[in-house]
DNA sequence: CAGTATATTCGATAGTTGTCGAAAAATAAA
DNA sequence: TTTATTTTTCGACAACTATCGAATATACTG
C-alpha cells in the first residue's frame, strides 16, 4: 500500500486509458509500424531517436480532423507513449522507446 | 484497412479501457500476483483453502463498495481479461492466461 | 509584407463512465 | 421456511471524453 505504488499504478493506467481509444491505438500502431527498425525516417542526430508521422499524415490516414488528432496526440504524449519535435512547420511524433519497455515489461 | 484488423484494434482498446481505470488496475495487479496464470483457482491441497480472490476479498482490499466491485469485475471480463466461476456463495476469479500472452505480445 | 500550409486552442455538445445506495437474486445454514 | 451471506442489477448523478468547426498561432514562401 505504498505511495510509490499507488503513484505507478495511476501512471500506467494513464497509460492504458491513452491506448483504450481506437483512434488513438490506431495512431499508436502506425508510429510503431513505421518506427520499426529498417523503416526510413529522420533520425534525430543528438538523441538518436527515430521520428516519424506527422500531425497531418495521421490525421489523413484515419480521416479525422486535425484539431481532433492534436487532441489525440496531446493525451498520448501526456502519458508518456509518444515525444514529438518541430521540423519546420510540421510536427514529427514518435514512440518513447522507455515507455514501450516499460509496457512490455508489464505484462 | 481490413475488417479485421480493425476488430482486432477495437477488442485491444477495450482491454486497454478496461485496465485504463485504477481500482480495476489494482484489481487486476491483485489477481495476477495471488493466482497462477492457467489455474481455475489455486487450492491448497492440504488445507483445502482456495487462494484465488473473490468480489468481497478484492472489495475488502481496495474500500470500495460490493456493487462497484462486481461492476468492475463485469468489465474485466467482459473484456476478456478475468474469468470467473461459482464456489458456493462466492465469485472466484481468475486473470485469462490467454489475453495475458496476447497483450505480453502486443508491445 | 501578404499569402499559404500546418498545428493548436477554444467552445459546444452528445455520449460515456465511476460511484454509490437500495433492491433483488442466489446460495448456504439453521 | 426463515435467516444470513455474498453478489448482481437498477436508478441516479456528477464528472469526464470524443468529436467537430471556428478562431488563433506558428512557420515557410513569394
Amino acid at each position: 500500500m505504498s505511495k510509490s505504488r499507488d503513484k505507478n499504478i495511476v501512471k500506467y493506467a494513464g497509460m492504458f486509458k491513452a491506448l483504450s481509444n481506437p483512434n488513438r491505438l490506431k495512431i499508436f500502431m502506425r508510429l510503431t509500424s513505421c518506427c520499426q527498425p529498417g523503416t526510413v525516417a529522420s533520425i534525430n542526430s543528438t538523441t538518436g531517436e527515430v521520428g516519424c508521422a506527422c500531425v497531418g499524415e495521421l490525421g489523413q490516414d484515419l480521416g479525422i480532423v486535425a484539431s481532433t488528432i492534436s487532441h489525440h496526440i496531446k493525451e498520448l504524449r501526456q502519458a508518456g507513449l509518444i515525444r514529438m519535435e518541430r521540423r519546420g512547420q510540421k510536427m514529427e511524433c514518435w514512440i518513447d522507446p522507455k515507455t514501450l519497455t516499460a509496457l512490455r515489461d508489464f505484462f
